[in-house]
RNA sequence: GGGUCCGUAGCUCAGUUGGAUAGAGCACCUGGCUUCGAACCAGGUGGUCGGGGGUUCGAGUCCCUCCGGGCCCGCCA
């Protein structure tokens, strides 16, 4: 298995690190890294060892204040290679360390830890950094060398989305806008399932929906899609075209195959319906209603997401795959590069040649190319149009997926490291604390829809992404309608809107804003909550960078709320009033409020909701 | 049966790619609004990190095994 693909390489890009509009002119941590860099070269020197072109120590953010803001393990993973003892090689690191104006302590800890404390002047020049680039904070200049294609949902266009569709939604988005913010080009892409025997079936459910309506009903198919929403295509279809698509029942039901629940075969008998339309309607007919289907519920998919704060750069069709002859030529490749065979009268690819468990079958006996084809298809066209690396979010039940894939990958002779398939695991909702049930083919399932107009964008955008993606998720549907507390969207936002109106107040005592008085006076923001808000604010270029190699939005959510919790506290807690009297201290407090909102508002925006600048109370 | 994800406080979950004394929120207990928004804050109770073995300076984290749960295993899409 080529399990390490999912990670990014262990050495941090410096491209990205690297902030060229910084005043530290590095981030902190790359800065550390090279000091240390250069102690371990002097020390190696010094004991005629020859060190690793990349020695493997970690320089991290501590856990706890006493240690510091950074620490570096570099004395322990390397002392047997210096042949030294861990404390004495962490002194002679400490020893050889050039100095820095932005290290204020170093210390030697436990087994032989190396600890930095930073220069106040360091975490001040995170601050003015802040204000200077507003909604770019936070953001890496952009890698020219990576082009991302991720794709998320491509849900097919047969039904409304539903719960399920939302998670994966609302972390694809997150993800792509993170990834984005750490300096990647990121295309956002739908692959639209407009092709195929689904399809097929979506368009005679809305056929036989429609001669009911017209006065000639017909037994529904068991196999059918049975909600309401075909319905109302149903309505369309006759608004639009009168009774021209009517036909008499007993031509439509003559001879089919019997149903599941009349002892028969219910894949067999929809079959039947389906070539029974083509043949009464025509194919002129029948791709008329398949398209008036196919538009209405793709139109209704994209105005659900775009409610949801979703968006796509390109809506890909899966039929053109097959019109333009992609399928075939990526089949062609397959076969000419020896991995295709023929077996049963269908033809294979040999997936097992590239780690797969079994081989997969692209031509059906009947002729028919299977979904897999069209996905080898897909998946070529993704590289030739230039992206380096594909990512697939999926629910959990496509893990199944991920081998034929690389194996597609690998066959067509392209490198499957670049592709990466991030699974979602599933959202199960709550309601006074019973699931509520999500039956698909019955038509009771909740809809993204439902569940967004009943908590509204930004609480569900919250919760899907409040979790990391690799846990099942129990959405609570109560807190998170609830305007409480208990609900940490609430808890976030109000932070937000908390500072903003000190600055109504401000300006209500007849007051303004002067940053550059309260640059000058920063130095009087020393008190342990003004350290703690100022570290954490050092520390939101880390998280997105953090986020995004580890494919985990749900880091943003976490910081996010942490840094509300320094706001509140420092608020509530810290015994100081920030529209002081005194000029330069109420200005650089204010600094340090407007840096906190800006951040607040860059990371909640990255998650996809909303920052307020007045919380709204509304009563149940 | 094979594959895969997961198991951390009563509940829902974090845990910085193996680091120092395992953390939040809810629940429960105590206290704080005549003040820039109390949708908030301060403090307290609560843990054999599913069990057992291994790897090493060090394991919630990596390996093996067992137990428990989700999902997948089609010439469907």
């Amino acid at each position: 298995m080529d399990g390490p693909a999912l990670r990014a390489p262990r050495q941090p890009r410096t491209a990205i690190l690297r902030d060229p509009r910084s005043k530290c002119r590095l981030v902190v941590k790359e800065h550390l890294v090279e000091l240390v860099m250069q102690a371990l070269l002097d020390v190696s020197r010094k004991q005629h060892v020859e060190l690793p072109q990349t020695p493997e120590f970690a320089i991290d953010r501590t856990r706890q204040r006493e240690h510091g803001d950074f620490a570096t393990n570099a004395a322990l993973v390397l002392c047997k290679q210096l042949g030294m003892k861990p404390r004495d090689l962490a002194q002679a690191i400490v020893d050889h360390l050039p100095p820095s104006r932005h290290v204020e302590k170093l210390a030697i800890a436990g087994p032989g830890f190396i600890n930095f404390t930073l220069t106040p002047s360091c975490l001040l020049d995170t601050l003015d950094q802040v204000l200077e680039r507003g909604a770019g904070y936070g953001h890496a200049p952009v890698d020219e060398n990576e082009h991302i294609t991720l794709e998320y949902v491509s849900a097919n266009p047969t039904g409304p989305l539903h719960v399920g569709h939302g998670r994966g939604a609302a972390f694809g988005a997150s993800l792509s806008n993170i990834l984005e913010a750490s300096g990647l080009k990121v295309q956002r892409e739908y692959y639209v399932n407009d092709y195929g025997r689904q399809m097929d079936i979506l368009a005679t459910s809305v056929w036989l929906r429609y001669l009911e309506l017209t006065g000639n009903p017909v037994r529904f198919p068991d196999n059918g899609y049975k909600g309401d929403y075909v319905v109302e295509v149903a309505h369309a279809l006759q608004q639009a075209h009168g009774d021209r698509f009517r036909q008499d029942p007993l031509a439509v039901c003559a001879d089919l195959p019997a149903d599941e629940s009349q002892g028969g075969d219910k894949e067999a008998h929809v079959d039947g319906l389906i070539n029974r339309a083509r043949q009464l309607l025509g194919p002129g007919g029948f791709d008329l209603i398949y398209k008036l289907a196919l538009e209405r519920l793709l139109d209704a998919i994209r105005e659900e997401l775009l409610a949801f704060n979703v968006r796509y750069d390109n809506w890909f069709s899966e039929r053109s795959l097959n019109e333009s002859g992609a399928v075939n030529r990526a089949i062609e490749r397959l076969t000419r590069l020896g991995h295709m065979y023929e077996e049963k009268g269908a033809m294979w690819f040999r997936a097992t040649t590239f780690g797969d468990e079994k081989d997969r079958v692209v031509i059906r006996e009947n002729g028919q190319t299977t979904y897999f084809a069209s996905d080898i298809a897909y998946l070529l066209n993704k590289f030739e149009r230039g992206f380096t690396r594909a990512v697939y979010v999926l629910g959990a039940d496509h893990h199944g997926y991920i081998a034929r894939l690389k194996a597609a990958a690998s066959g067509l002779g392209l490198n499957p490291a670049n592709v990466e398939i991030v699974l979602v695991q599933f959202a199960k909702l709550y309601k006074d604390g019973k699931e509520v049930s999500m039956g698909k083919r019955e038509g009771n399932f909740v809809t993204l829809k439902d569940l967004r107009t009943e908590v509204g964008t930004d609480a569900a955008r919250f919760f899907y992404v409040m979790r990391s993606h690799e846990q099942h998720l129990d959405f609570d549907l109560e807190l998170a309608k609830s305007q409480s507390k208990d609900n940490p969207v609430y808890y976030v936002q109000y932070a937000h809107a908390r500072i903003a109106s000190v600055f109504h107040k401000l300006a209500e005592q007849g007051q303004t804003h002067d940053r550059a008085a309260g640059e000058a006076a920063r130095a009087q923001l020393d008190n342990a909550h003004e350290l703690d808000l100022m570290n954490l604010l050092q520390r939101f270029p880390e998280t997105i960078e953090k986020a995004g190699e580890l494919r985990a939005p749900h880091l943003v959510a976490n910081y996010l709320r942490e840094l509300a919790a320094a706001l509140h506290g420092y608020y509530d807690g810290a015994q100081v009033k920030i529209l002081v009297d005194d000029d330069d201290l109420r200005n650089a407090r204010l600094n340090l409020l407007l840096a906190v909102k800006q951040v607040l508002a860059n990371g909640l925006k990255l998650i996809g909701v909303s920052a307020p600048e007045k919380m709204e109370r509304q009563e149940a």
